[in-house]
DNA sequence: GGAATAATTGTTAACGTTAACAATTGTAGT
DNA sequence: ACTACAATTGTTAACGTTAACAATTATTCC
C-alpha cells in the first residue's frame, strides 16, 4: 500500500515557471502555447521524468484509452489466435487492453467477468466467448458500453465480426464431395460453442444439398485426445470414406485412430480439418484444413469498437470474413477398393 | 467522449439518507456500520445498481488492483501458456490483468511497454520475454515498481521464476544417452531466446560429461518449418542416431523430415522435444518430450509479485521449477542396424 | 443517574488531471 | 496612440473516491 508518489503536473510547473494548466495543455497538444513556454515544460517534464497518472485523467475525462477483452480462457489454437489478433490490433490503435478470461462461459462467470471489466475501468468492449446467451447482452452491467462480439457469436443489436464458420464447413464438405465420397462423418466440437454448432450446421447443409445421409457424428471436445477416441469408433464402420473434424488437433487425434485400425490416409480414409494450425502443414501427411484470418478478425473487431466508443456510427454492424480451403495431402478421391 | 454517467456514492447516499462517507464504509467492509444502516445502503446500492469507479478509487489510494503483463507477442505454445498462467492466477487473487505485447522483444520496444504499464495504472509489473537487457531493469520508468521475471530471464536484483529449462535439457540428453546413443544432435531455438539457450547449455553440459562430441547442432525459430529444413541437413549424416529438438513443433518437423529420408522413427532415429504440447502425445509415435508446468510457474509468478506489492518480503527470491521427462514412443535404444 | 467510554455517523480535504472561464499580454488596423 | 481582437496564460472548479478528524449517539460502569 506504499503510495508511489510521482511528480505531479504542479511539480513540472513549479520547475518551468508556469502554471500546471500550461503543462497540461503541452502535454495534450493545445494550441495556443508559445513556442518558448513548450519549450521549457517540455525541459522540466523531461528532467523530472514526468509520467502523467492515468486515473486521474480518467477520473476528469472518463475517457480510460483500455478495451476490456472477456474471453474464453484456454490455450486452443483458435480461440488463442483471436485473442492475439485484438491484442496486436488495439496496440496499433493505442489503445490498453484488460483480459478476463472466464474458465466457462456460463452466465454466472460471464456477468461476473462483465461487472469486473466494466466497473468504469475500460472505454469498450469485446466480447469473445463460445456461447452467449442472449441474456447477458441485455445486463444491466452492459448499458452504455460500446459493445463489440468477436470471433462467433451474434445480435441483431450488437456489432460483431466472425469468421464465416458456415461457409468454412461448407467448402470442406464440399471438397470431400467433390472428391466422390459420399459417407462423409462429422466429427464436431462441444454443440455448446457456437463455432461448433456453425461447423456442424455447414456440413449438414453441403450434405443435404448434396442427398447425402448426415447420420454419422461423432462428438468431440476440441482435444487431440477426443479425436482419437471417436475416430476408434468412426472409422470402424465400413463406409465412411472421409470425416471432417471441426479443428486440426481432433485432425490429428483421427489420424492416429486410422493408423491403429490399419486405414491409410488419404487412401482409405479422407480428412479434412479446420483452423490451419501452424503445425498442420507438418502432420503426415500433411492435413487439409480451412484456414482462417485470426488477426484480421481481431482487427476488424476493434476497427468496429473504436467506431462504436468515438461515436461514428450509431449502426450495428455484422462483418463476416470469408474462410478459405486449403487442400494438402489428406485428402484424395474416394478409392473404389475395398477397406479391411 | 460521451462520459459515462453512473451513479456515484451520493446519489447511493442521498437514497438510503445517510453521507457518502458512511456508503463507503459499507463498501469496504468497514467494522462500525450498525446492522440497519448497513441493510439500508446495500439495498440502495442494490437499486441503484451502482459500481465503484475504479480511477477515482486508484486515484486516491494508489493502488489498482491491476497487475502489468509485459509479454512476447506471439501464439507459440510455451509463451501462450506461461501467459495463461499468470492470467488464472491473477484472477484467483482478484486483480485485473493488463497486457502488453512487443513483437519484438529488442530495447525499445520493451522501454515502451513498460512506460505505457506503468502509467501509474499499475501495482506491480511481470515481464515475461524471450530475452531481456539487464539495462532495462536499470530503467528509470521501473523505479519503484514492484517486479518479478517469469519464465527464463534472471536477475540479481529482481525475483523470478522460471522453469529449469538447463535441467530439462539434461534430462533429456541423459535419456538419450542412456539408451545408448552417442551421436546426439541438438536443434536448438533462437539463441536470443534465454530459453533456448539455456536448454543447449544443458544439452552440451550433459553430452560433455559423458564425453560424447557435441558438434552436431542445427539452429531453428520453433516453428515445424524450421524443424524440417534443419532435419533434411542433420539427418543425412549417417552417424546421427538420435536428436534432441528445443520444442515440440520442431521435433514434428523433423518426422516429417526424417519420413522423406526414409528413417523410421524411433528405430533409426530417436526424436525428443520440448514442451508437452497437448498434441504431441498424438504425434506419430508419440513424442518423448519435457513437460512444464505453466501454471504453477504463472502462479508463483503472481505470489512473487504480490509479495513484493505487499511489502512482506525484502528480498528478492529466484525460484526454479523441475521440469519432468515424459518417456513416449518417440525414443528407442540405438538400434546395431546399418541405416539407409 | 451521571460520567466515561465505545460505537456510529458526518464533514472536510485530498488525490492529479482536464474543462471552463477569467485575466493578461501581444498584434493589427485605424 | 488607441481600440479591437487574437493569442497566450492563469485561476477555480470538478471528476468520485478514501482518509482524517470531528461530532453525535449509544453503552457501560460505578
Amino acid at each position: 500500500m506504499v503510495k508511489r508518489q510521482s511528480k505531479s503536473l504542479f511539480d513540472v510547473a513549479a520547475k518551468a515557471g508556469v502554471s500546471h494548466q500550461t503543462v497540461s495543455r503541452v502535454l495534450n497538444n493545445h494550441k495556443n502555447v508559445s513556442a518558448k513556454t513548450r519549450e521549457s515544460v517540455e525541459k522540466a517534464l523531461k528532467e523530472l521524468n514526468y509520467r502523467p497518472n492515468s486515473a486521474a485523467r480518467a477520473l476528469v475525462t472518463g475517457v480510460t484509452s483500455t478495451i476490456g477483452v472477456l474471453c474464453f480462457d484456454t490455450t486452443f489454437y483458435g480461440p488463442a489466435s483471436m485473442l492475439h489478433g485484438v491484442q496486436v490490433a488495439a496496440l496499433e490503435n493505442s489503445y490498453d487492453v484488460k483480459f478476463y478470461g472466464v474458465q466457462e462461459s456460463i452466465f454466472e462467470n460471464l456477468i461476473d467477468g462483465i461487472k469486473n471489466l466494466t466497473s468504469n475501468g475500460i472505454d469498450g468492449l469485446i466480447i469473445m466467448v463460445p456461447e452467449l446467451d442472449e441474456k447477458i447482452l441485455k445486463s444491466k452491467f452492459l448499458a452504455g458500453i460500446p459493445l463489440v462480439l468477436v470471433g462467433g457469436n451474434e445480435s441483431v443489436n450488437v456489432s460483431s465480426v466472425a469468421i464465416d464458420q458456415y461457409l468454412g464447413a461448407r467448402l470442406a464438405t464440399k471438397h470431400l464431395i467433390q472428391l466422390g465420397h459420399k459417407n462423409i462423418s462429422h466429427l464436431h466440437g462441444p454443440l455448446n460453442w457456437s463455432d461448433a454448432k456453425q461447423r456442424n450446421d455447414g456440413w449438414q447443409a453441403e450434405m443435404e444439398k448434396n442427398n447425402l445421409s448426415v447420420t454419422s457424428v461423432a462428438a468431440g471436445d476440441w482435444t487431440a485426445k477426443s479425436g482419437y477416441l471417436a475416430g476408434l469408433k468412426l472409422l470402424t464402420h465400413q463406409k465412411i470414406t472421409a470425416v471432417f473434424a471441426a479443428n486440426d488437433a481432433m485432425a490429428l487425434g483421427l489420424y492416429q485412430a486410422a493408423e491403429e485400425l490399419g486405414l491409410n490416409v488419404p487412401a482409405d480414409i479422407s480428412i479434412v480439418g479446420f483452423d490451419n494450425s501452424p503445425e498442420s502443414d507438418y502432420f503426415r501427411p500433411a492435413l487439409t484444413t480451412v484456414n482462417q484470418d485470426f488477426s484480421a478478425t481481431g482487427q476488424q473487431g476493434l476497427e468496429l469498437l473504436i467506431q462504436r466508443i468515438n461515436g461514428n456510427s450509431r449502426a450495428r454492424e455484422h462483418r463476416l470474413i470469408a474462410p478459405e480451403l486449403l487442400v494438402r495431402g489428406s485428402t484424395a478421391p474416394r478409392s473404389t477398393r475395398k477397406r479391411g
